[in-house]
DNA sequence: TAAAATAATGCACTATAATGCACTTTTCAG
DNA sequence: CTGAAAAGTGCATTATAGTGCATTATTTTA
């Protein structure tokens, strides 16, 4: 998963659970302005961050092996 | 996934490639103390530093909804 | 389309991740 | 055991993530 897709992933669950970033931002925990620039591609979160933002969107971060043959 | 399972799936996979920690290092390009510090549990890695050497050892990072239901 | 809500951005400061180096500890083959 | 390789740790420095505040841009909605 690109970084550019965490994102949009992110945004979308956002989105789909009707939270605005400020709502996220006090749900997870993290600073506003520190959400913003995540979810505006700026930024390289640390996985603390990554993490306490997923985890109120009921989400979690998963490592995975890649899938190295053509299969699309 | 919680940290400690992303270290070990880490370290586990690493292991399993017969790769080094130094040897790692410097395929990923991650500073060797980085990556000791991430696999003995110690520190906080960026999403930028978790991805460089995921993507060395064959995996990749994603979010996956959380399974709300106690299936165990 | 004006007002209100939401999101993006510049600035400045603090906290901490990333890193190298030297040294200690642990692991493991012989 | 013993020595060498691999892993862990303390210290110091640099780079950058996290943050708040004020301001601007966008989007939504009445």
């Amino acid at each position: 998963m690109h970084f550019s897709e965490l994102i949009k992933t992110i945004k979308e669950r956002r989105e789909a659970l009707q939270v605005t970033q400020e709502g996220l931002a006090e749900l997870s925990g993290v600073g506003l302005r520190t959400l913003k620039q995540f979810e505006s591609g700026k930024g390289n979160p640390t996985l603390s961050t990554l993490h306490k933002i997923s985890d109120v969107l009921g989400m979690e971060i998963c490592l995975k092996i890649k899938n190295v043959t053509h299969t699309k």
